[in-house]
DNA sequence: GCCCGTAATACATAATGCAAAATTAAATAT
DNA sequence: ATATTTAATTTTGCATTATGTATTACGGGC
């Protein structure tokens, strides 16, 4: 307890592993460590210029969240994801970011429902622009306002977790034009949920989406096998 | 793809690591390491016979599970669960479970459902005989079942990490006799939506009755504080 | 000539060692 | 007597080293 406490935050800086495991999962979203392919662990220590021990370490929480697989005295592999993954995830996305959209209508103040209504007017310009990145950028935002504002750290870690392992899929994946405005629809009905306060129907709105996006990325996943 | 492919599973040994991961959290939810107390690196060392590398591994990977946290240079702790971490881990636990519900509806067979309803009938009698310990159990398991019946992993896995959280809390929460009549009816709902395949219905009892489980854990949480 | 068994190599895993940081205990000053 | 500084001990985090395991290459038997 000092005169700067204020000012101060814990300054919790974080451990060499922490750094290391979120180094190595932005190379995995990130392709370059592709699907499939193994973890160059000798190559990363030098790269990062650290030993194996904090590597090896990191690791093993990236092995927790299945981004990687570790086979006992075969090393690391990034896991690809299948459809069957897909199909699994997604859901449950669904169900968090449909809960978010629920405690977010309950908490959010106005102000916070009219900033994401400016992001909403801005991806409106973007899509009337057909400015496809953009759009992929303030849709990301809008997802990520509504899941800050549901105010619940265990949601939004459980759905980063769940995020980060479809997320090379879900950037990767084209999108056409029906489903793109398939997308865009959806959205301004999760505008409308979220300025009513309808919290069920935004729940309603936000599952759907995400199944739609869910058949978008297995159609990828499917025609890229083929 | 050979002639034993029915009989043999590709027999994934699990590595030290993990094993020492699975020891240590027993040990946290088995309430031998009291939450708010240090994690003793050395004690569990020479107890599982090891040397601190795997241990420590292990222990990176429970502190981003949030059982314990590791504070730099400081050490391992076993975290504490607080009401607000009760309050944002149920919500989230509810839709989980919900949805496993709604998939379980889906997906399980007749005689699957059957089996949940042996289990309910199992569990009315325990109810009647004011079996506590013995209603516990058959609760759980009726509650494994619909995960099991979910057949989605990433869905049980998601669940059960936040599950095992909860889980000393969980149990050592005192259940009022109001308390147990109510989660009775509940699962009285439940079986009758099961066998009717009516997901939604069943998504939504088993939400509330998470809420009514959050309840009973906050009560006891804040009075034990006090 | 092909397949199986054995040796050699490469690599993942676990143990130990060391330097740095924190906690404690003690001693001095207020 | 209490508070603060200093010294000693413990503990942590990372690197190094050693051990065990799997894969590859090679030679012998069928």
């Amino acid at each position: 307890m000092n005169a700067f406490d204020a000012q101060t935050r814990p300054l919790k800086r974080m451990s060499l592993h922490e750094e290391l495991a979120q180094k190595v999962a932005e190379l995995i979203v990130g392709g370059e460590l592709e699907p499939g392919s193994k973890v160059p662990e000798k190559e990363l220590c030098e790269a990062f210029g650290v030993s194996r021990t904090p590597l090896r370490e990191a690791l093993k929480v990236l092995a927790n969240d299945r981004l990687i697989s570790l086979e006992p005295n075969r090393g690391a592999w990034v896991t690809p994801i299948t459809p069957a993954d897909v199909e699994d995830i997604y859901p449950v996305m669904g169900v968090l970011e449909g809960l978010a959209g629920e405690l977010a209508c309950a908490r959010l103040s106005d102000a916070g429902i009219a900033q994401i209504r400016a992001l909403h007017t801005e991806m409106e310009g973007q899509y009337a622009a057909r400015d496809r990145a953009g759009f992929i950028k303030t849709n990301q935002k809008i997802h990520e306002a509504i899941l800050v504002g549901a105010r619940n750290e265990t949601l939004s870690a459980q759905f980063q977790s769940l995020a980060i392992r479809v997320r090379q899929a879900r950037y990767a994946a084209p999108v056409s034009d029906e489903r793109w405005a398939l997308a865009f629809a959806e959205h301004e009905q999760m505008i409308m949920c979220l300025e009513a306060r309808d919290g069920a129907g935004l729940a309603r709105v936000l599952r759907t989406h995400l199944d739609h996006k869910a058949e978008t990325v297995l159609d990828w996943l499917d025609q890229k096998s083929s």
